[in-house]
DNA sequence: CGCCGAGTTGACCATGTTCAAGGTGGGTGG
DNA sequence: CCACCCACCTTGAACATGGTCAACTCGGCG
C-alpha cells in the first residue's frame, strides 16, 4: 500500500534536503490502514470543513476543483488558492482548520487522518520531509499572492489570474473555468463587475476571446504575460 | 553546544506531532560548528539578501526589525512580514532566496548555514519537525496577510497593524515604530499619505495619540480591535 | 541658521465599487 | 418543443475610496 502526497509537492524543482533522494518519494505502509485515502465525493459548493473546525484529515484532490478561504464577519470573502487534481489541502499545524474548503465544481478527493500520518512521519524521515516541502510551497504561494493583492492593479490581477489557470489547464489554448466570476473576484480582491469589465476590456483589446463565460481563449499569451507587469 | 530555533516557532499552542514533546526542543549539537549561529549585524537601510541570491544561510534575529519584501520591476514593493527578535527569516525551500531581506534598523542577527542544518535536520527528528512548524506558520502569516490585503479598508489595514505590533511590543500601551510610513505602506498596500492620513483620522477620533511619528499612544484598544472589522 | 529627510495636509483625479438594469444560457415543466 | 425561470454574467452611471501631485511642517544635525 503507498501513498503519493501530490505532484504540486514534487513538480518544481526544489531540493530541500541537497544530499537525499526525497523526490518522488513514495510513502509505503504495510497493512495498516492510518494513511490510506478514503475516496470522498464532494457536490458543488458543498462544505468540506469550515474555518475552526477540528483538523483530523486533510484532503488530496483526485478530481474537480476545491477553494480554501477566510471569511470576514460581514460577509466578504478571501479565496486563498484554488486546488486542483493532485494538490493536497487542509493539512494543519494547529488542531483547526485556519480556512474554509468548498467544492467550486463536482469534486472526487481522498481524505487521510492526520493522526496516523503524523505518527508515520516520526518516524519516517522521508515523509518528514515531504510534509515540511508542501508547507514551504503553501507559504511561497501565500506570499506571491500577496503581492499580487497588495500591489497589483485590476488588469495585472486579471491577467496574473489567467496566466496561472493557463498552466493549470495544461498550457492549453483555451482555458475552462470551474469558477464563477464571484470566486475569481474574491481570490482577486475584486468586485464580479470589475472582473468582468476587465475581461471584456481584454477581449475588446484582442488579447483574449470568451466564446462562453466559462470558456477563454488566450489569444495573445506575450501581451497576457507583459500585463501581469 | 546549543540552537534553539526561535520563540516564533514555540510560543504559540500548536501541537504539530501531538504524540511527541517537541515544544521547547533544544537542538543539541557536540562540537561541529556547522550550524552554530554567527554573530552579525547590518546598519539600517542594508540590504541582508537579495531575491534571487542563492541561499547558503538563514538568518534569526537577535536585536532589530527586519522586512522581508518583493519588488515589481517598476519599484512597487510589498513587504511580506517584519522580523523581531527570536524570529527565523530566509529559510527556503529552493536554492535561491524567493523574497529580499532588509534591515529597518541597525540589526544583530545569527546566521546559519543551510548545508550544515539540513545534514543534521536528516538525522534529527526533532529538528525536522522544527522546521516543518516554522514553514507552517509562515504560511498561515503569508495567508492572514492575504485576507488584511485583499479584503480590507485603509482604516481596518491600519487599525489591524497597530494592533499586531502592539503585540510585538510586548502588549505596551505606547509602541515605538522601528519602520517608516513608507514600510507601513509598503506593508499594507497603500501610499504613505493613505497612512499619514488614516493614522491623524484615528487620533482625530482620539483612538491613538501620536506624540512623536515613531510614537503612537494607543489610548482606545477596543475601538482599535473593532475597526479592524 | 539652514539644510535635509520624514511626515503631514490639501486639492484634484483615477481606479474600482456600488447600485441598477438588462442580457444569456441551461434546465425544468407544461 | 417551447416557454419560463433562475442563476450567472455584462454593462452603464453615479459615487467613493484611495492615489497623485504639490506645498508645507517638523525635528535632527552639520
Amino acid at each position: 500500500m503507498s501513498m503519493q502526497l501530490g505532484s504540486s509537492m514534487t513538480g518544481a524543482a526544489l531540493p530541500v534536503f541537497a544530499h537525499g533522494s526525497w523526490k518522488n518519494a513514495t510513502i509505503e505502509r504495510d497493512g495498516a490502514s492510518a494513511t490510506t485515502g478514503c475516496s470522498v465525493q464532494f457536490a458543488q459548493d458543498r462544505e468540506i470543513y469550515g474555518e475552526g473546525d477540528t483538523a483530523t484529515v486533510f484532503f488530496k484532490v483526485v478530481e474537480g476543483v476545491v477553494r480554501t478561504c477566510k471569511f470576514l464577519s460581514d460577509g466578504r470573502r478571501q479565496i486563498d488558492a484554488f486546488h486542483v487534481a493532485g494538490d493536497v489541502f487542509g493539512f494543519e499545524a494547529g488542531v483547526e482548520y485556519r480556512l474554509s474548503a468548498e467544492a467550486v465544481c463536482n469534486c472526487r478527493l481522498t481524505s487521510h487522518r492526520r493522526r496516523g500520518l503524523e505518527e508515520l512521519a516520526a518516524t519516517d524521515l522521508a515523509l518528514s520531509q515531504q510534509l515540511f516541502l508542501y508547507a514551504m510551497q503553501g507559504m511561497a504561494r501565500a506570499q506571491d499572492h500577496s503581492l499580487l493583492l497588495g500591489r497589483r492593479s485590476a488588469v495585472e490581477k486579471v491577467a496574473a489570474f489567467l496566466v496561472e489557470w493557463a498552466r493549470h489547464a495544461g498550457g492549453c489554448q483555451t482555458i475552462i473555468l470551474a469558477m464563477t466570476r464571484q470566486d475569481i473576484a474574491d481570490y482577486l480582491g475584486l468586485t464580479i463587475e470589475t472582473v468582468s469589465r476587465t475581461l471584456s476590456q481584454l477581449e475588446r483589446d484582442a488579447v483574449i476571446e470568451i466564446p462562453t463565460a466559462r470558456e477563454i481563449r488566450l489569444k495573445d499569451l506575450a501581451a497576457l504575460h507583459s500585463l501581469k507587469s
